[in-house]
RNA sequence: GGCUCUAUCGUCUAUCGGUUAGGACACAUCCUUCUCAAGGAUGGAAGCUGGGUUCGAUUCCCAGUAGAGUCACCA
């Protein structure tokens, strides 16, 4: 009897896919590629006032970038003639009735919705991850399960849907353990099985409160126009509330799915930690190739900032290690940090000097690494050759005092990367244009 | 408020009753070619409280407390 396994994500398209909705849709895709089973993605759109086109995009878009694929598609409403269906034989069997209310929006207009006939009955049901529930159905009353026999309501279409695609497996957010009950109680009426459930704890907020798009809770398109890379995300929200037992932090999506396994679940809520999906993000850029790398700064790069591709060459692993998302590089560029590998700075001659040892020495040590870059030809110009020009010099008169001089000259700021690979970048005219230029003004 | 669930470092977590309570992120200090970044090393940091059960509880049970979810003609 063990049967294919089958589990769904099944979002309402009434708002971006953020990370807690995500989740939910990672471990229930994991779960279906882990048993060789089916992963349907059902579009709850039911509530034609609330749900929009562009939110359907949206969610597909975020599955696909995210590489989450799907072996069914289907949108609930395409089923209405089937919920239609189940809604007359619940009625003809006494399972549900119509009943004729005046509509809760105040118009006053009588309207013939259909409610369950509830048996108030406890109803208990096993849980993967929270172990046994049981709850009492009687002060749910008659629930309605439809606007009207056409128009079905949540409970109907998922109990429905569920049952006609072969659900084996709900694995969907806590906030849904309140539902299940009700929903057992159709499966019931229609002579559909129960699945197993397995309710997810929720993903907070810094703020320790369930994500939601008011609180600042960011869509995974947004993550990904800030630069951050779908496997890092991937890896992040699946650490949300799942652990492998092990010390492995680091997984590609088939050592995820090889690993993944609904009891080692987290019961309690977790706070999403933008600053560790940072690191994740830091960790797979790492794994880039220096062509990716490059594709990527180049698409963040601001038109402002004009460099040639061998520059660029040169300027993506110092770029790279300095960020934590691709977008990052627009916060650079706006900062000025970039600004100086374009055109020479201001330099700002009482913090040329290293250590306060005074402008004539900076001189001094300024005029020497002229001397000896100058003696280097234009094809060995590469940062190792040109740390092995000054190197020498520096060493025996102090490496700081040597070192800080040229880079404050070439860059005019406190902070940059080295000046071997600032001069690298510049080329030799531009670097010993700078250097010289910064002596004249002594 | 009713109902349901949860409770280990700031955050994510490990621990199948006996551990110096481990790891990761973040943080601090030091090292590594001047600054920054990256890298390396070290460090600080936790069992909500009170009862039981037990030779022994972070672990099992109960209560309290705290937090979360949910109480629609939304999903």
């Amino acid at each position: 009897m063990n049967s294919q396994v089958v589990t769904r994500f099944a979002p309402s398209p009434t708002g971006n896919l953020h990370s807690g909705s995500y989740r939910t849709a990672i471990f229930a895709y994991l779960y279906a590629r882990k048993n060789k089973g089916t992963f349907v993605l059902r579009i709850e759109d039911t509530d034609k006032e609330r749900s929009k086109k562009e939110y359907e995009d949206n969610i597909l878009d975020s599955l696909a970038w995210l590489g989450l694929d799907h072996d069914v598609f289907v949108r609930q409403t395409e089923n209405a003639t089937r919920h239609t269906e189940v809604l007359e034989k619940m009625i003809a069997d006494g399972h549900a009735y119509i009943s004729k209310e005046a509509a809760k929006d105040g118009s006053g207009i009588i309207k013939e919705i259909v409610r369950f006939k509830n048996p108030n009955s406890d109803v208990t049901f096993h849980d993967e991850i929270k172990g046994d529930v049981t709850m009492n159905t009687a002060d749910l009353g008659d629930f309605v399960i439809a606007k009207n026999i056409h128009e079905p309501l949540f409970h109907l279409a998922v109990v429905v849907d569920d049952f006609d695609e072969g659900v084996t497996h709900v694995i969907r957010g806590e906030d849904h353990v309140s539902n299940t009950p009700r929903q057992i109680l159709i499966q019931r009426a229609i002579g559909a099985p129960t699945p197993v459930y397995a309710h997810l704890p929720l993903v907070l907020g810094t703020d320790k409160q369930k994500l939601s798009k008011r609180k600042g809770a960011l869509a995974m398109t947004e993550y990904r126009d800030l630069g951050y890379l779908p496997q890092a995300l991937l890896n992040m929200v699946t650490m949300v509330g799942w652990n492998p037992g092990t010390e492995q932090e680091l997984f590609t999506k088939e050592q995820l799915i090889e690993a993944f396994d609904l009891h080692q679940v987290q019961k309690s809520p977790a706070v999403f930690n933008p600053e560790k999906l940072d690191w994740f993000n830091r960790e797979y850029i790492k794994q880039l190739s220096h062509d990716e790398q490059k594709n990527y700064i180049k698409k963040y790069l601001p038109e402002t900032i004009t460099v040639t591709e061998s520059q660029l060459d040169v300027l993506v692993p110092v770029i790279t290690e300095r960020m934590n998302c691709f977008s990052d590089i627009v916060t650079m560029a706006s900062a000025g940090e970039l600004n100086y590998y374009m055109s020479a700075p201001e330099v700002d001659l009482a913090k040329l000097s290293w250590k306060g040892e005074g402008n004539d020495l900076a001189k001094q040590h300024i005029t020497e690494a002229i001397t000896l870059l100058a003696s280097l030809s234009s094809h060995e110009w590469n940062a190792e050759s040109i740390k092995a020009a000054v190197w020498a010099y520096a060493e025996t008169v102090g490496r700081g005092n040597v070192l800080w001089p040229i880079r404050f000259a070439l860059s005019g700021r406190d902070k940059s990367p080295d000046p071997f690979t600032l001069a690298a970048i510049l080329g030799k005219e531009e670097t010993l244009a700078r250097l010289t230029h910064v002596c004249t003004k002594i």
